[in-house]
DNA sequence: ACGAATGTACGACGAATATCGTAATTGCAA
DNA sequence: TTGCAATTACGATATTCGTCGTACATTCGT
């Protein structure tokens, strides 16, 4: 059921999946042309990234035309739970709740995002006196 | 007023820094010591880390008999911030609050927690129509 | 004062990563 | 069908990271 228990990926593999994650599949080119929006380095230097990274999983391919088109293999949630734990445990000494406040504070949430996390929090209080 | 705009540490680094942010200033033995309690490598890797981070500008140190004791330089909240913002931009697409979200769902608060996030946001609400 | 223990300094090495040049291949348009 | 432009394949190289061996320095107990 799980093809892969640990994603291991680099950050500029996380760039990539990134993009494919929010592009769906795409073209080596396609990929690199947006990455050069931001970043600096050859074609090639993205193609050969991309094969790595086909090589080691995280991409499948499939032909199309004459170039490939690729897909992320790991999904997004997934890949996030992972790294978010690994922050986690490294530097928040194991305290989800440290991230969270951390992450709060950062990023002056507005009314709205305010109104999702309350909601949120009472649901999650519903839960408990409703069940266990 | 700020010695040092953006922390650039590797996973190694990270866990090094870690461990000074939590016990203080550390000698290389001590370091090496607790770090030996879970993973497994040699004493002059250690002490090889630590020099470099102090080349880095990460550590400073002061001689101490004739050991050195070493001293984080980047604060645990500043390094948090820099390392959660980065993992925001890289796989959450900018939101902060999906990362919470994350966070959040993959860890089950407790009641405590919860209450402590309420309290914080009742909080916020409050700066909201008090202020700005 | 001297030798063992404990530290530090320094350089080397392997593996992984990032980058790119160049060759081979392929699809398509004329 | 043939040539060109785009794409892939295949190394080669540079850099970084983690690791450690070994040499040098310092302290301390006796």
């Amino acid at each position: 059921m799980k093809q892969q228990e640990t994603i291991k990926a680099t950050d500029a593999e996380l760039e990539i999946l990134n993009i494919l994650w929010t592009h769906g599949p795409c073209t080596v080119r396609q990929v690199h042309d947006l990455l050069a929006q931001h970043k600096d380095a050859g074609y090639t230097t993205t193609l050969k990234q991309m094969q790595v990274m086909h090589e080691k999983q995280l991409l499948s391919r499939e032909a199309q035309g004459k170039s490939h088109l690729y897909t992320a293999i790991p999904s997004r949630h997934m890949a996030q739970g992972q790294i978010v734990q690994r922050v986690i445990d490294s530097i928040f000494n194991g305290s989800a709740m440290q991230l969270v406040m951390q992450a709060l504070g950062n990023h002056k949430p507005s009314q709205k995002e305010l109104d999702m996390i309350e909601e949120y929090l009472n649901q999650k209080k519903d839960d408990m006196t409703t069940s266990k």
